[in-house]
DNA sequence: TAAGAAAACGAACGGTCGATCTAATTCGCA
DNA sequence: TGCGAATTAGATCGACCGTTCGTTTTCTTA
């Protein structure tokens, strides 16, 4: 019973660093000594590092999901379900739980060339993303709030596009405009997509 | 003199597994190994494992100068310089001594929570990218080619964009779409941003 | 071609990695 | 309260990390 606990305060503790370590430079003993616990009492929850790895991805999709996805779910079908996702989204790589940005997306970058399970679990989360990005803009043409003749992949490439270069504008350049430019961006998106 | 060859063919290598595994999965022993030389020979080409990683960013630097930069300056100033800077970063991104692509754009996705001089090295090179787009694309406003109404940070912001989210759609979901939506993604912005 | 410089080698260092044991401790529940 | 199970600690392993050392080989050139 309380085994459950205190995984999922390691977990917590795991996406934390992962999110700026990445899960390579994440290790069994840096996580142990910061959560005051022996390297093989926080072993033993795992079995090995590659699980711990799937874990903290597991657990962050999750996340991502109650996060993000949820709360748009609750907003009306349409173009009001895209900006929450879009609002969401922003919110999640600024979160204070994931203090080095989105580590879904930061991951796949380490792991693009990295064949493995992680590189596959990976993969699905990702498409996942596009996925669910790209029904909600269908369903926003369908509710007549975007054009007939929009394509929906086009729309969240250039949106996936917008977000990725305010993540290197951001944290990268240290830009402070780069938000402003991230809403601009995507404002004139949704414009020129309009029905 | 036979030191200098040696070191550039350790650098070529060392790009290449760089490209792949990142600046911290570049690891001396498996270089050495790869070259069939000793980890102390190796190692005496550079005086610590920062060194070599700074040398690495420094040789790609240097490479995407004359393979980008250099041919586009060739061109007539204006949209065409532009086009040629498009396609030059495009055939970088994919040339065959960066198996994992752009090298530069992986290292700010790794190193953007990692403080140090790699990391303020990086951001140099980053910013001399931005900069470098940013000027050419000005040039093509002053020319008339685009409209003069036109902010070229915001042009840059969403091209860079489209080529980060052509990385990812590309090497992590292995979707072969990928070229065709950035150049229809590229396309677009030119056209709108058309004088 | 012989001498000095440059380059590459092999062995070893201290340290950390993930992983595996056994022993001690703590927990849940009858 | 006490017992069995679940959880944590501690010691240790082999492998690899970056780094240093003294030595040997190879190159350069006088």
């Amino acid at each position: 019973m309380k085994g459950i606990r205190t995984r999922e305060q390691i977990l917590d503790q795991a996406i934390r660093m992962a999110s700026i370590l990445g899960l390579e430079g994440l290790t069994i003993g840096n996580l142990a000594r910061t959560l005051h616990m022996s390297k093989s009492g926080l072993f033993a929850h795992f079995q090995s590092k590659e699980n711990l790895q799937k874990m903290v991805v597991e657990a962050t999709a999750e996340r991502w999901v109650h996060f993000v996805f949820d709360p748009a779910l609750e907003k009306a079908r349409g173009l009001e379900r895209v900006q929450a996702l879009f609002e969401g989204w922003l919110a999640w790589e600024n979160a204070e739980f994931l203090p080095g940005g989105c580590l879904i997306m930061s991951s796949a970058f380490e792991f693009d060339d990295r064949p493995g399970e992680i590189h596959d679990q990976l993969v699905l989360y990702q498409r996942r993303l596009y996925d669910t990005f790209e029904r909600a803009v269908r369903l926003a043409i369908d509710e007549g709030d975007l054009r007939v003749d929009l394509n929906e992949k086009t729309f969240v490439f250039a949106w996936v596009g917008l977000f990725l270069a305010y993540i290197h504008r951001s944290r990268m350049l240290e830009f402070d405009d780069a938000e402003q430019m991230l809403r601009q961006g995507f404002a004139a998106l949704v414009e020129r997509s309009r029905a």
